[in-house]
DNA sequence: CATTCTAAG
DNA sequence: CTTAAAATG
């Protein structure tokens, strides 16, 4: 029964920073069924949350202390899937999934392209694939949750600054279509859906004062398809990592 | 006059992280003349002590980050030399010196050959060069304070596990021998010379509890030909860095 | 600005 | 165990 599963995503930056940040008492705290995590950035994953009853599946990164994705569940995880068949992405650890309680979750971090050129393009062949894979994981017909930081923000309402960054990675015209076209494939923003415009940011630079300001970016996404996520919220006072934890809770259709 | 000049010698193990440990406030406090340093890691080195008024040269290894040795002065300083006329230990930034009211300073970084056989070879050969030179040095004729981590104890007093460690780098039985040989071509042991055999260690590991433990070992040495230094002590307390400062005046020869 | 990994001690 | 730098975000 998915019935009240409650799931969050996060980008923990490091997950032994976020270790030393509090995840523990935060996971016992907010008692999440299954933790969607990207930039895990270890290898191998301290397995800091098992003794808390999560177990799941790694899929690092081949370059150490680099990327690499990871679902945890408190219930038991079927059918892990590594990476999507193509070589190029699978290096770097950025998708990964498994069915908890009929419903296929996936952890994916899409590539950040503000360090150059040859990162956006990455990041572009990486858009391509991934919605091809997506289409592919939902002609199967079964329930879908997919979480992670897409390193994207959608709508101008997505980020402080939209007037000064539409020439910036992460608010590319091209970028945000990529994203419309990706929900209409069939996946439901469930954040937007439930805050609407107010919908909250999720990340903030680390650098000048950020965060102190709110100059953030909604980059971090809960989509869902033949499932539905209510009660979405941002947990912006958290403070695990530069992204904060994004959760919601799996209800009947209807 | 160099009567009543106060000297130190340090191995600061990087001198950001030495300027974040107090260093700062311990020169304010102990009010030395001239400093020598040891491993100072940082190129360019911050100029962080100038304000306090110390200036002097730096001789950077090539490699970033990496060994370097500095001489810091209150008083005008002159005729900077820098490393030996021998390329191989030369990128490594090991020895420095300049003359400071008529006594040449001397700050000397010799290397650990604890890595493995390569590193003793490498260790080795410098001790060879390192006493031709300071034969060449002596032979001028002038006063010579020579400071610094010659990672190598003397004596079986010289380190808390004597016995243990007869096999180890910094304790092996040539490296001994060099130091009584070295010794003997006309510096004098001045820590030893005013604490005898109560000379205490100046570098504790920081693997397991060997400070607390005072698992110890004396590898840094304040060497005197040609002028008298009195009051050695070592700061066990300061926690600058992995080593302890090791400090003397100059007095008047008798 | 913050992270992990590396080489080195 | 600790450091500085490198790469990366």
């Amino acid at each position: 029964m998915t019935e009240g599963l409650k799931i969050t995503t996060l980008n923990v930056n490091g997950i032994r920073s976020a270790l030393r940040k509090g995840l523990r008492d935060w996971v016992t705290r907010e008692q999440p069924d299954v933790l969607l995590l990207q930039e895990v950035r270890a290898d191998p994953m301290p397995e800091a949350l098992a003794d808390l009853g999560y177990a799941g599946a790694w899929f690092p990164a081949q370059k150490a202390g680099y990327s690499g994705v990871a679902v945890l569940s408190r219930r038991p995880v079927t059918d892990v899937r590594l990476g999507m068949p193509h070589a190029e992405m699978d290096a770097e650890g950025r998708v990964l999934s498994a069915v908890v309680d009929g419903v296929r979750f996936v952890s994916v971090y899409l590539p950040s392209g503000s360090s150059g050129p040859e990162r956006q393009g990455f990041k572009d062949r990486m858009l391509l694939d991934f919605q091809a894979w997506t289409d592919a994981l939902l002609a199967e017909g079964h329930p879908v949750v997919m979480g992670g930081d897409y390193n994207i923000a959608h709508r101008q309402v997505d980020l402080k600054n939209w007037r000064s960054n539409q020439k910036n990675s992460g608010f590319l015209p091209h970028e945000r279509e990529w994203m419309t076209a990706h929900l209409a494939s069939g996946l439901t923003d469930t954040h937007r859906n439930c805050l609407g415009e107010a919908a909250e940011y999720t990340w903030w630079s680390n650098r000048a004062n950020a965060y102190a300001n709110n100059v953030g970016w909604r980059i971090d996404y809960l989509l869902a398809a033949g499932v539905t996520v209510r009660e979405v919220s941002v947990d912006r006072e958290a403070r695990l990592s530069d992204h904060a934890p994004l959760s919601g809770v799996i209800r009947q259709e209807g």
